[in-house]
DNA sequence: CCCTAATACTTGAATAGTAAAATATCTATC
DNA sequence: GATAGATATTTTACTATTCAAGTATTAGGG
């Protein structure tokens, strides 16, 4: 029973997805967070103003509304990003990344590159250009 | 500043299977099962007499030792698998897709066929061996 | 044999996420 | 400008997962 290279493709995805994370959450739990939690400070530090608005953050994270709040919160607390509510529409509110979390995001940044090398030592260069455009593609 | 494209590579491994999982998990839902319980009975489906130990099989679908007694619990209970205790070692027990877990997963794999090529509807056939030769070095 | 250690699994407590209901704010129509 | 509906966020209840502690079984050395 042949199975199609497709199916391969989405079991192979979640699982190397999987242990990547998890190997990434190994190496950044020495500066306090999680690989979810620098996909945040990723996402912000690249954004104009380092600041972006709750759904915005929610969508390049892959999060549901809720399951925003829920990560924000703990890291408002630990002062790695502040709320600012927007002046002409109280509904909605922003989320900048602060000095604080500037700081930690550069040093988890060097582990989480540090990491990204030694996950993808088996391939060069260019098959890793040949992987990005192939998943652009996908999105 | 720029960033290495094994980082990249990294965070849009974590994005793009977070997407495909939950496009897979909306389409096999109309069977009663997970993304996850579909991986747990496809790896059990390609073992030989359709057993595979417990531990072979959380390693397979990158499950620690409690997730996957969890995750199986409610699979017995819907007679989609069956425990068999090892006679020479009572430790160790084996994990065996019954007649009706067949049933389900082939129906299930339809489904997950037809998700996985409207995932990869923009890519050809070559590009798709192309990620999967790359994705063998990347374990 | 018996006791210690190792191994495989399960249970309990805690964390992270979702969906759906609740809340708060704004928009537009009468 | 009151009010119905739309929109952004939060809370609540639930599911899924992990780690650490606990249980059961086997292996090996005295």
């Amino acid at each position: 029973m042949e199975l199609p290279a497709s199916l391969s493709l989405l079991t192979e995805l979640a699982s190397l997805s999987s242990a990547f994370i998890k190997q990434a959450d190994r190496k950044l739990s020495v500066h306090g967070i999680s690989f979810a939690e620098f996909m945040v400070m990723h996402h912000l530090s690249k954004a104009a103003d380092l600041t972006m608005s709750r759904t915005e953050l929610a969508d390049a994270v892959s999060l549901s509304p809720s399951g925003i709040t829920k990560k924000l919160n703990p890291m408002q607390k630990l002062h790695l990003v502040e709320k600012e509510v927007n002046q002409r529409d109280a509904r909605f509110s922003l989320v900048k990344l602060t000095t604080t979390g500037v700081e930690i995001y550069n040093d988890a940044l060097v582990s989480c590159i540090h990491c990204a090398n030694d996950l993808t030592e088996n391939v060069t260069g260019k098959q890793l250009n040949t992987l990005l455009e192939i998943f652009a593609k996908l999105k």
